[in-house]
DNA sequence: GCTGATTACATAATCTATTTAGGTATCGTA
DNA sequence: TACGATACCTAAATAGATTATGTAATCAGC
């Protein structure tokens, strides 16, 4: 079988962990799977062994603070929260990410991506 | 460095590869990367490692035929050509494509993504 | 007719992130 | 106390891209 275009996470999960943390204040590694998940309609699905490796990179790069706390449903839980670099790193990875999706959207011939 | 999301093709590669024989016809290796390099406005670039090994899996998956010809610099090239089944796949994976860019695009708080 | 640049195809080694598949610990509840 | 849900974690396998070469044929200039 030839894969072409999977559900695959694969170059965006570390801006959607980012993103999430930068809209929904401090969160716990599967809060902020379950928050992608609900927010993108049950399309995107987080599995843990991409999660905690990203968050874990994240962390080890300084893009994100973690903390011992508790989740919302009162578990001990590891809450991870933006740095000052990781939200400057957010603001130009966003950039990259439409720069990226609208030159895709050229080729696919999706008129309303051609900007100028 | 932690890389957050490049501008990497993971993924897209078939993707724009599929879409770019369905639209200018048969077209050998080398000229379809151009192609994509060109309508993307030099923003997607293709490189020979990666695109001769999707062409051959592209082919070898039935999505794609090819045969010896001449370039349009009158040089011998291996023309590709997209199959009925190739056409089909194209067709769904540009949904999926879509999908997958808007749920993103919701995460990531763009209202225009929401559609609906 | 030789030399170097360009076109064109190809593959191997490496890298990186995801998927798959496990495992541990804690808490509530039946 | 046994089970399910929550929460964290890691290792092995997988897949596709990047980097680095290699080969061959053609063309332009000398």
């Amino acid at each position: 079988m030839v894969k072409v275009a999977a559900g695959s996470l694969y170059g965006t999960l570390n801006l959607l962990i980012l993103q999430s943390l930068a809209e929904d204040g401090p969160l716990h590694g599967l809060g902020i799977a379950n928050r992608i998940q609900a927010v993108s309609r049950e399309v995107l699905r987080i599995e843990e062994g991409a999660l905690y490796p990203a968050l874990h990179r994240l962390q080890k790069g300084g893009l994100l603070e973690a903390r011992w706390g508790t989740s919302d449903k009162g578990r001990r839980a590891k809450l991870y929260e933006l740095t000052a670099e990781g939200r400057e790193r957010l603001a130009a990875e966003l950039g990259n990410w439409r720069t990226h999706t609208e030159a895709v959207g050229r080729v696919l011939g999706n008129e309303a991506a051609g900007g100028s």
